[in-house]
DNA sequence: ATAAATGCAAATCTTTTGCCATCTC
DNA sequence: GAGATGGCAAAAGATTTGCATTTAT
């Protein structure tokens, strides 16, 4: 397990180089507090945890940090649809089709998908009340604009 | 198809009636407008499409009533998790566990869900490039305190 | 040495809140 | 007429940007 992180790390660093990215001190420390959390942190607690170790930091620096690593490929967001709320009237079983481009949503009726079926157990005692079911891509007007 | 929105309309009407929610003309054209797009539109974008119909409509009416709206089960979120950015840095693959009420979110391996299989064909030319699944519910702590 | 990155403060964008006037029931 | 709602402006929260200083390569 620590072993993973420092191969983590190790990934970190041959991908910053890669990518032409330094390697400071800050996004050293701002990706192994991404790598060891298991909560999908916002960045504001991101930066609370890197302020541990570097107590100068600012919060400007790990929201450019964060942007730069997803633009390396070496995060995601968990969701690409958080800039703005999207509201859905339509109550009934559906899922979405999201752009990753222009977040543009369509909708998918439920049948053009098979059920999501849990196998075995989930970890804790979860209420589950429903699926949600993002088909991420890009969409035939950003595809052919790529 | 006229015909369903004067439904969902008559439907409006009558949850807010039951929900102790008054029907004012703001209100009325706020729902039509959702009800009518299919492009699950930001709080912003009704606010554009109301002002057509009512020029001096504000934009904080169209978000109390948004709020109203969701509270009275009338309306949801495409994702619960838009507030802040949830980051994470687990690129393989895997879903997601997600409170409803507190916004935490778990890992759930890629083997505890049956993988996504698309019936048919996909409505445009969709360049598909993963799925996101989110398991929505409440977790134990929530669940509880319930 | 050079180009990129950091820190700070200000700006921008999204959403919420307080308060008084107005409308629904 | 009472209490909820709308409009406006200000506040709060999240994220980005500009710029001078510092750091990595």
């Amino acid at each position: 397990m620590q072993e993973t992180l420092a191969r983590r790390m190790e990934t970190f660093r041959r991908e910053c180089v890669e990518r032409g990215l330094a390697v400071t001190h800050q996004r050293a420390v701002i990706y192994e507090a991404l790598a060891r959390s298991h909560d999908h942190p916002t960045p504001e607690a991101v930066y609370e945890t890197v302020r541990e170790k570097i107590p100068s930091i600012s919060l400007a620096t790990v929201y450019k940090n964060i942007r730069a690593f997803e633009e390396a490929g070496l995060l995601r967001q968990v969701t690409p649809l958080h800039e703005s709320v999207r509201l859905d009237a339509n109550l009934s079983d559906h899922h979405h089709l999201v752009c990753l481009r222009c977040k543009s949503v369509t909708d998918l009726p439920a049948d053009s998908i098979e059920p999501v079926r849990v196998k075995g157990r989930l970890p804790t005692r979860f209420r589950v009340e429903r699926f949600n079911v993002e088909v991420l891509g890009l969409c035939a007007r950003c595809a052919s604009s790529q």
